[in-house]
DNA sequence: AAAAGCGGTGCGCAAATTGCACCGGCACTC
DNA sequence: GAGTGCCGGTGCAATTTGCGCACCGCTTTT
């Protein structure tokens, strides 16, 4: 695409942080590159970056610019898929960003239904934290998140929250595998796993623990990965907790889950969203408005 | 602006209606356009022209890519503004689309005093009917509306609604001059003049008298100029009708202005808005801002 | 003091773009 | 129904644009 080629190669200057380096990621001369930002400010009215000893560094101006760069580029891709939709076939590309409990059962089902009934939309999906998704919806890098709990709700527009109660999962012989119910006192005596501060489980519970004096959440093991600590589970005997999203509907292996009391532990909330004000290309609206009703009946 | 060529061109042959008709208004040969136009439907995959015997049409791929054109156009114009607004003075330009209610009084008294503050900005004002004030939005030929009575609702949205009740100008010396308030039936008895039903004013007395069986409006005489019909009522002593926002304050020239009694007339609503979704350059959203302002105080 | 990186510039050459002349096709006219 | 006027499209030569190379002046690093 011709009228984008300044615009990719303004890119490639930021992301190097210096003309010199830019040229040689991508195929051109140092003197041309220079060249091209030198004619682009010109014709822009205006520098839009800072020349130092060392390199460029974008200035206010610049920053802005950049905005614009990845606003027009997705503007763009949207026109190309609306263009792709009235030709017959349905294309596409849809960008998740997800908290890591939706990526074992959750997405893989939704996504393979969706691209049942339309293969010609590709996916990216991964995993966030709920700062960098929302960081990531902001750039244009992705058009959906799914995240627990996002902090900076600024540019968030939330389409769906779902409640999602806090289980435990534990071997089927656990003493508290026979209670409907576990009473965040009882969970937190035996033995568990959790993850760090980093993840919305572990705050709602700390929180919890904050008012109770009589238990507190202290992890043998703590790590990142919810994929890790659910199957450490098989092999020593420890709790681990997790939002019941992340786990199978029809747990093998021996694990059960059963929910933390409510009344102990407020339930975290999973939210659906996409960046404030933005249109979304017609494959990701469509996937977000399925989410939506996915999302919906899991609450019944 | 380097990257922004094509669309110019591409613009140029949709409102020439042929590549060689365009080719003349845009100092290029029909050759060298041609191959452009085929060279950007190459790159971007599609089709965007239909070719006809006497020129050529957008097709409806090449209506999506219209589109685009436009809102890019305008980011890139916001872009600017905000860019200019950083490096200390504050510039752009603000598109207004109103009705002809507006333009004596009201807007003059907004623009001078945003431009007593923001010398740098510049404006467009045009009177466009309710039809046309929201096509305008949505080819981003105009920032803002202020239109009564808007009716296809879809693109517009509103910032803010102001109820306008219809007053009747006349001579100070009229029978009706005394009343602090005036029923429609004895307004409708005198001679008058009245716009055509494409302004909200007839719209809304057609629809009063429609269950008054009484009365009926019979003007002596149809304008589309309001101007002209307050105008008229100095030289021959008829009473015409208008939303009290397009009159001055302080009457001159022997005219007084009453309200209608409100059983009797609907006021009119007033919409400020623009297009739904659409982030506005800075000075637009600017200038918005201060005509909320003053369209509050009215109400009050 | 030397070396290494950086942005910027002059110049010759290659590639992209343009203008010109011209083709075939369709519609309207006499 | 032949003639005429536009239309989009194409081959080719002229021209403009953009590129790579060598090199400058500068600052920081070693």
């Amino acid at each position: 695409m011709r009228h984008l080629k300044d615009f990719k190669f303004i890119e490639g200057v930021i992301r190097a942080g210096s003309i010199r380096k830019a040229s040689e990621d991508m195929n051109i001369t140092a003197s041309a590159l220079n060249r091209r930002i030198n004619r682009f400010e010109d014709e822009f009215g205006y520098e839009i970056f800072e020349r130092l000893p060392r390199g460029v560094r974008l200035n206010p101006a610049g920053e802005l610019l950049l905005h614009h760069i990845r606003s027009n580029r997705s503007d763009f891709a949207r026109l190309k898929s609306q263009v792709a939709d009235l030709s017959g076939v349905r294309r596409g590309h849809v960008s998740v960003a997800c908290s890591q409990a939706l990526l074992p059962y959750f997405l893989p089902r939704e996504i393979s239904r969706y691209r049942g009934e339309h293969p010609g939309v590709t996916f990216s999906v991964n995993a966030r934290d709920r700062v960098a998704a929302e960081r990531e919806l902001t750039e244009f890098a992705s058009d959906i998140a799914l995240v627990f709990e996002p902090l900076t709700m600024v540019d968030f527009e939330v389409v769906h929250a779902s409640a999602q109660p806090i289980h435990i999962i534990m071997r089927a012989d656990h003493p508290l595998a026979d209670c409907e119910e576990v009473r965040l006192r009882d969970a937190l005596r035996f033995p568990h796993i959790a993850p760090s501060e980093k993840f919305a489980v572990r705050v709602l519970l700390e929180n919890a623990t904050r008012t109770l004096t009589s238990a507190d959440v202290n992890p043998l093991i703590e790590s990142e990965s919810f994929d890790f600590m659910r199957h450490y589970g098989q092999w020593e005997d420890l709790i681990s907790f997790q939002f019941p999203i992340g786990l199978d509907l029809e747990p093998g292996a021996g694990l059960v889950s059963r929910p933390l009391a409510e009344r102990d532990v407020a339930p975290g909330s999973l939210l659906l969203g996409q960046l404030r004000g933005r249109t979304l290309p017609v494959a990701s609206a469509r996937f977000m408005r399925e989410l939506v009703v996915s999302l919906s009946a899991l609450d019944n």
